[in-house]
RNA sequence: GCUGAGGUGGUGGAGCGGUCAAUCACAACAGACUGUAAAUCUGUCGUCCGAAAGGGCUACGUAGGUUCAAAUCCUGCCCUCAGCA
């Protein structure tokens, strides 16, 4: 038998980590943040990381902000963390608005165990996205030809495929089955729009720049991916000097909202969701119906098919 | 009141007689996504008809004028900004 997985997604500040919680006291749960800016140390306002004292969370704070993490490193800490809970005999509750990351727990991604080659992507920094195409044809048609056209048109993507061909690394590392469930959290764009400009506010009173600042202080590169992620990217501008304080909490906002739209649109792709809108004052209760169902089922098949872990 | 600069699409900002429905950037809208994913990339973006090719209409403060042709030249008017009074 699989082992079981339940699975909160969808967009930022719809409350997955709270309803994660409540879910985890109710069936005996541990979290595992599916969430790529959280797993750097030092960044928790910004990211809005909510440490709990009942619930044990992991996935925060894995590494510091000037190291390398990616998909890669989390399908690894992922799939052991749940692994490590189920045995212990929780329920792991995957959490979080990366939806890549949940894909790879979910599907078995052949390639994702092959690191990055520094210096193919050094060589081919400056390359022009048709030379980028060209050089992956001549190296992997097939791959080059599954591209749509906004792919071929990206040199990250491209340089990735290059990367692929080149490597002589094992794949297929990652090859973890799970019986989930998969709840999503969303609204309408507007009322999300209005929590995340609450949720920019709240964090700007909890202290933010500070945090940004710290980090700066502490060797913390902004050319980071870690110093990427929204609000802090806008806040490293400000600090730069490049704009003004003001000009950072609205571009901030702004992108906060591009984000979450971008975030409906992958998830809103992928199958198998069961969505709850978190304007409807009764869906906690809904949502714990189903995984309550779902729950059960998984005990009666694992009393009927014990198999040891 | 005088002098100078300027008024362009949702915004910033090019264009300075024809190839302009107007470079570009941003926003907006739609979408892609298999080790950077809170990243990266694509398409659309005055309006109407059309599946498309293409066509119609309305537009560069405003009213006129010059010209075969005007966002681009000239004049009046109305605004904005800067300097002087």
């Amino acid at each position: 038998m699989n082992t079981p997985l339940l699975i909160i997604c969808g967009p930022t500040a719809t409350g997955k980590t709270d309803l994660a919680i409540s879910l985890a006291q109710k069936f005996k749960g541990e979290i595992v943040s599916a969430d790529s800016r959280q797993v750097y140390k030092g960044m928790t306002i910004g990211t809005g990381k909510q440490y709990s004292e009942i619930i044990k969370i992991w996935g925060y704070d894995l590494v510091d902000p000037n190291e390398e993490f990616s998909l890669g490193h989390f399908l690894k800490f992922a799939n052991e963390k749940i692994i490590e809970i189920s045995v212990r005999g929780n329920l792991p509750i995957l959490v979080g608005g990366t939806g890549l990351y949940i894909k790879g727990i979910l599907e078995n991604f052949e390639t994702a165990s092959i690191p990055p080659n520094q210096q193919l992507r050094t060589e081919l920094e400056n390359t022009t996205v048709a030379a980028l195409y060209q050089k992956l044809r001549e190296l992997d048609n097939a791959k080059a030809l599954s591209l749509n056209e906004s792919d071929r048109q990206n040199p990250r993507r491209l340089i990735r495929a290059i990367e692929i061909t080149v490597s002589k690394e094992n794949t297929n590392l990652f090859k973890e089955k799970y019986n989930s469930l998969l709840i999503g959290l969303r609204s309408d764009i507007g009322f999300l729009e209005k929590r995340v400009d609450e949720s920019v506010k709240r964090r700007l009173k909890n202290g933010v720049f500070a945090e940004v600042k710290d980090l700066l202080l502490n060797k913390t590169s902004v050319n980071h991916m870690s110093m990427s992620a929204t609000g802090y990217k806008e806040i490293c501008s400000y600090l730069n000097g490049e704009i003004s304080e003001t000009e950072a909490i609205k571009k901030w906002k702004l992108s906060e909202r591009q984000y979450v739209k971008r975030q409906l649109t992958w998830f809103q792709k992928q199958n198998d969701i069961h969505w709850f809108d978190i304007q409807n004052s009764s869906y906690k209760s809904e949502v714990e119906d189903l995984v309550e169902k779902w729950h059960n089922k998984q005990c009666q098949e694992k009393s009927r098919f014990p198999i040891k872990q």
